[in-house]
DNA sequence: CAGAAATGTTAAGCAAACTTGACATTCATG
DNA sequence: CATGAATGTCAAGTTTGCTTAACATTTCTG
């Protein structure tokens, strides 16, 4: 599962911190996320569209083998 | 997180064995997600949209907690 | 260049998502 | 009504998502 995050919170010029404060989880969990260690929770996925103010099928892509 | 799943294998005529092999996953793990006993991580929840043929905005639907 | 803010890295632990297995109950349909 | 298919239920185990914490490195800004 490929995903748009690192690009979109530069845009906004958000920290990591930022980012997991408006989500309410933690720099880590962004950090995990946007460098691909794993995908995010289905909750967490909403989140993240509706703080970018997009749908989640644009902000993340599914890869093959998923 | 409410979710539509049963109501749209219930369409296809599909049993939860059936969907779950469609899907990779086990019958058990269909029961779970039909029930609300908890929500598909989001590489299924985009499989489950890609079976039944609509967005996962249409499948499935943040509750306030969430 | 100094200090602060942001990011990177590692690690240990808990909770959620998913698995297999076994068995009981309900629902067709012949 | 009998047999098989579908669904329900319980349990124990593995993997994935998320947490806190500590510290190192890079980037920004005065």
């Amino acid at each position: 599962m490929r995903n748009d995050v690192k690009a979109r919170r530069a845009e906004r010029r958000w920290s990591q911190a930022e980012l997991g404060e408006r989500l309410g989880v933690s720099r880590q969990t962004i950090i995990a996320i946007e460098s691909g260690k794993y995908d995010p929770s289905l909750p967490l996925a909403f989140k993240l569209a509706a703080v970018f103010e997009v749908r989640i099928e644009d902000l993340f892509t599914p890869t093959p083998t998923e």
